[in-house]
DNA sequence: ATGTATGCAAACCATTTGCAATGAC
DNA sequence: GTCATTGCAAATGGTTTGCATACAT
């Protein structure tokens, strides 16, 4: 969606003018390319699909912190205990609500007002929450049933 | 605690029995070290603090893996971003929440039977939730507070 | 006796770093 | 012109692997 990049480049731009950086060619090429595709990916993912714009890896793992910092982007992992981080693009609020099928792994974002105000409304010791990130395991509908031959048991 | 130890290392000795693996002198030394201390720890802390057991970290990180099996120990990660991952030891249910200072980075492990009720009923999509780890993000007491010189602010 | 588990060191792989060259301001 | 940013390649660091040896069954 053009829109999407639109308004994230802007709010990239002010980051950078905020933080007297530099608008490089390379920052708008990458974000426009994580707009483009909207959806989760690994920084080889975003590798592979820069391959044709000669950007280093280097360079790619920068913006993408860069991004983070921005809060234009999210760092998450599609089980705590993988290796591979992904990241996402932050819309709207910044809490993290996903259900993951601890047999597939297939990854669902979803929202849950009366979840998301039970975790924000709770005062612990004199912490202020903030933002959260909820990861929900459990079976999806294709894994629960048997009558498919599924092989896929990798969690992560 | 004794106790902590005893309850585990049943736990494990019916998981190897039931799996036709082998009660090995390493896997409960390691499990002995878990309980004693009692605190999330990476798996660098315990390569550290077994070292004059002369136990290798091949057989550190192989028995940490057959431990979160046998679902005695969890990974976590303090934040998604951080490459560390630490375990703790499973108590009771197999839930997981946990406030983290976004400043400080200390990690404190809450119960909450309100939120648990609204994330465990949540159905969506065909997905049956089993089980799930939530990371709550704020500011606790200590960094709220400007007074104290506190120059700490690696989120991880 | 069998084959799982261990110890050691090397391999792996995502990410980071050092440094010279580039280019935004 | 200045200095942040890039590209390249090497380094890092947590984790895994291959293989010979040890040992639980």
């Amino acid at each position: 969606m053009e829109k999407i990049y639109k308004y994230n480049c802007e709010r990239l731009r002010s980051y950078i003018q905020e933080n007297q950086l530099r608008s490089t060619h390379e920052r708008f090429v990458i974000l426009r390319c994580i707009c483009e595709r909207r959806e989760a990916f690994s920084p080889k993912d975003l590798c592979d699909w820069l391959t044709n714009e000669n950007i280093s890896q280097a360079t790619i793992y920068n913006t993408l912190s860069l991004l983070v910092k921005a809060r234009i982007l999210q760092g998450i992992r599609r089980h705590p205990n993988s290796k591979q981080i992904y990241y996402e693009l932050l819309e709207g609020e910044n809490n993290h609500m996903q259900i993951i099928c601890a047999k597939c792994g297939k990854v669902l974002k979803v929202k849950d007002a009366v979840i998301r105000d039970a975790i924000l409304a709770k005062k612990i010791a004199n912490f202020q929450a903030q933002r959260f990130s909820l990861y929900i395991y459990g079976e999806c509908k294709v894994c629960r049933r048997p009558k498919i031959n599924n092989k896929k048991n990798s969690i992560i």
